[in-house]
RNA sequence: GCUUCCAUAGCUCAAUUGGAUAGAGCAACCGCCUUCUAAGCGGUAGGUUACAGGUUCGAGCCCUGUUGGAAGCGCCA
């Protein structure tokens, strides 16, 4: 199902080209959605910028183009205003005809790319030996998001877990705790994390202030990126410690990730430095190896270098950067590398961009996106921290949020004299206090500074996720009160019956379950191998033929076969219907069980839409916009314009929830308005998982 | 000193490759529950898009400068 805007575009295209010939052929039309609901449902915009090029007045343009147009299918005729614009209104039948197709479809009109790419997704990004804060936030929220959205889309994504378990600290932390908790280095799990974090805290001061000591820990850095066994034991305890801890947190936000830490790509480093200096980029400076870049200079105008080899031998992050990106492009195969990371180290990114491109490590069409994102502030306007000025744990901050949520309700049911049962209330606080957290963070523009607030991300008006849940609340209590009354137009509806499957619905199945339907694939080629052999057969038996009676004896068996056959299995009609139900189950087997997700039959047998109220008309359009909403995401990885998406949906739902009686109205309409309410509830849960949250039934 | 990012209503934020009258929510005020969960809906008010120029049919968006804020800048990651 292409969306109406590609439909739209198309036709332009084709108008523009009849009109001014084939040299506009590439020209963008300028088909967005009407600034202005008075102005129709979409605009082209492209009149006023062809005025100069074709020297004629932009009305004129406008006209000719129109001329030209062939949208009477599902547009009223195009009107010109003022200076320019084409105006257009789409029609209500073809609106209905659309929603009709995209109710039909599990994935809601969404298609899959044609093109699907390796993307890599690098986010979240822990340092081992630490908890994990407020600092990993947004990279993991942001990052889950941008990796779930482009999974839906039909692309190949790698979710990589850059975790920070390499380099000098790790030679502070080992020796210090071989001096004062040496079983720690010996036992898994002797420490938990917070004292870890405390001893990484006091080895740190110890690094600053003892010189002896800064000796003892370079010692073991050396040990340990030389294999020492002992050493190496105790980086993998403290590594394997960490990770449980971590795993705990992404399980609670239901994200899943792979790691491949820094440490990865420690044995590629020399690697890197070596083809550095054979493509003739590393310059020696000061006796560290640098390769020296363009646009960065310092105080006096030098060139700044980026440092990939210190003197002492050890290599920078930027060198493991470099190895990473060559390990990706060339192992994994990545078409775009993303990177979830603070706004802070856009220089860095450009910096080891730039180098990796002159060095050949960057082919030309992989495309690396720097994704940055602001820092996460207090209500004082200043970096988030504790009363006692430390950094907030990232477990805290969401059992924080979870508690208010948990509070919020009990207060709300009380007034409302609800009754529900304790793991009812704990179910609903989880979920609304995780989700609020990701979805504070989701909505807003992801490049500004981010003012953290629980109150602002709990409050059930305005851009929400409580006030997104509630709508699809809205949506099951509709469907509730319909399965008690027990006249369901849509609960009634066979959940997609397997006679009337079409091959257009086999074509989409197999799309979308590529990995189960590999092995028909096989069994095809066996086939079509089968049939050159029977080929081969027959031709054996014409050859046999001229042998007198052999193929009369030969035709004779085969028929008296065939006849009994037909008589054992399908003259009998009981046996038929048996035989019939078995080819049934196979199927189901086969294409599995139905959604159960309430799916409407393909068209034909569908119940009709029927678009007549305002409110309608504008929750119809509405929804009708997810295709280029996802598609825009997955362009420019602004999962706000989704989040702005879902809740102007929930708007426009709620209005006609207040418009528009459901069950109340006389068929066909309340067929038609139920179905609203499937769709609406579908695209709400549909949207809201590319943000990484689950829905509720009841709140 | 240099580089990058940011500046929109009292507050928190939108604004789809430059498009028509810059939109929401919060806070304030006024309405709407015998009716599918009022955790909702409708309305009023609120703006020289930090400032000054420029580019063009047209600028919150592009360019230059100014002011204010954040981050980064040779051997941490």
């Amino acid at each position: 199902m292409s969306s109406i805007q590609t439909q739209l575009t198309q036709k332009f295209s084709h108008a523009l080209v009849a009109a001014f010939g084939d040299e506009f052929s590439n020209t963008d039309p300028l088909v967005v959605l009407a600034s202005n609901p008075k102005f129709g449902d979409y605009q082209s915009n492209i009149a006023l910028s062809l005025t100069k090029p074709l020297q004629k007045n932009p009305m004129k343009i406008a006209q000719e183009i129109c001329d030209r147009l062939e949208i009477s299918n599902f547009c009223e005729s195009p009107e010109i205003a003022k200076p320019g614009f084409i105006n257009l209104t789409l029609k209500p039948d073809y609106l209905a005809t659309q929603l009709a197709t995209m109710a039909s479809d599990r994935r809601l009109g969404v298609e899959k790319v044609k093109q699907p790419q390796k993307v890599i997704v690098d986010f979240s990004s822990p340092n081992i030996a630490k908890e994990m804060h407020v600092g990993h936030l947004r990279s993991t929220i942001i990052g889950d998001s941008i990796a779930r959205i482009l999974e839906f889309r039909g692309h190949d994504v790698l979710r990589l877990n850059h975790v920070g378990d390499w380099g000098t600290q790790f030679g502070m932390l080992i020796a210090y705790l071989r001096e004062t908790h040496p079983e720690a280095l010996m036992t898994a799990n002797a420490l938990d994390l917070g004292n870890l974090v405390t001893l990484y805290r006091q080895a740190k001061k110890q690094f600053d202030e003892d010189e002896a000591f800064q000796e003892t820990a370079r010692q073991e850095v050396v040990r340990l990126q030389s294999g020492a066994e002992d050493s190496r034991h105790a980086w993998q305890l403290l590594c394997e410690q960490s990770r449980q801890e971590f795993q705990q947190i992404y399980d609670r936000l239901d994200i899943s990730l792979q790691e491949r830490g820094e440490s990865f790509y420690n044995p590629l480093l020399p690697g890197v430095v070596e083809h550095l200096d054979s493509v003739g980029l590393l310059e020696e400076n000061e006796g560290a190896k640098c390769v020296f870049l363009e646009g960065f200079t310092n105080k006096e105008g030098d060139r700044l270098p980026l440092i990939v080899q210190k003197t002492d031998g050890g290599f920078n992050y930027a060198t493991t950067d470099l190895a990473a990106l060559q390990y990706r492009t060339g192992k994994d195969e990545a078409d775009r590398i993303i990177y979830v990371t603070d706004a802070g180290q856009g220089n860095h990114f450009v910096q080891v961009f730039q180098v990796a491109r002159k060095a050949k490590i960057l082919p030309e069409n992989v495309e690396v996106v720097h994704v940055p994102f602001g820092v996460v502030k207090g209500k004082d306007g200043k970096k988030l921290q504790t009363r006692a000025g430390d950094t907030v744990r990232l477990k805290d901050l969401l059992d924080e949020a979870v508690s208010r949520a948990y509070q919020d309700l009990d207060k709300r049911l009380q007034e409302n004299n609800r009754t529900e049962s304790e793991p009812f209330k704990e179910n609903v606080a989880e979920i609304v206090g995780i989700s609020a957290v990701k979805y504070a963070d989701l909505s807003q523009n992801r490049t500004s500074e981010y003012i953290f607030n629980y109150d602002k991300m709990l409050d059930l008006k305005g851009n929400t996720v409580p006030y997104l849940l509630y709508t699809y609340v809205r949506t099951q209590g509709i469907g509730r009160k319909e399965e008690k009354i027990g006249s369901s137009a849509l609960t009634t509806v066979e959940p997609v019956s397997i006679a009337k499957i079409s091959p257009k619905y086999i074509q989409q199945q197999i799309q979308d379950n590529w990995p189960t339907f590999k092995p028909m694939a096989i069994a095809s080629g066996v086939l079509v191998t089968i049939i050159f052999v029977i080929d081969a057969i027959v031709k054996i038996h014409l050859a046999i033929h001229h042998i007198p009676l052999f193929s009369q004896i030969l035709q004779f068996t085969g028929f008296s076969y065939t006849l009994w056959f037909a008589f054992k299995h399908l003259l009998f009609y009981k046996k038929r219907q048996q035989f019939k139900q078995k080819l049934e189950e196979k199927k189901r087997e086969f294409l599995g069980t139905p959604d159960t997700v309430k799916i409407l039959p393909p068209a034909g047998d569908r119940a009709e839409i029927i678009l007549q109220e305002d409110s309608e008309l504008i929750l119809a359009k509405h929804l009708l916009q997810l295709t280029d909403v996802l598609a825009e995401v997955e362009r420019d990885l602004y999962p706000n314009r989704l989040c702005q998406y879902l809740y102007e949906l929930s708007q426009k739902f709620n209005q006609f929830f207040e418009n528009c009686p459901v069950l109340k109205a006389e068929e066909p309409v309340r067929t038609s308005r139920l179905m609203l309410c499937d769709l609406t509830a579908r695209t709400l849960k549909q949207g809201l998982s590319l943000l990484g949250i689950s829905v509720l039934e009841r709140m």
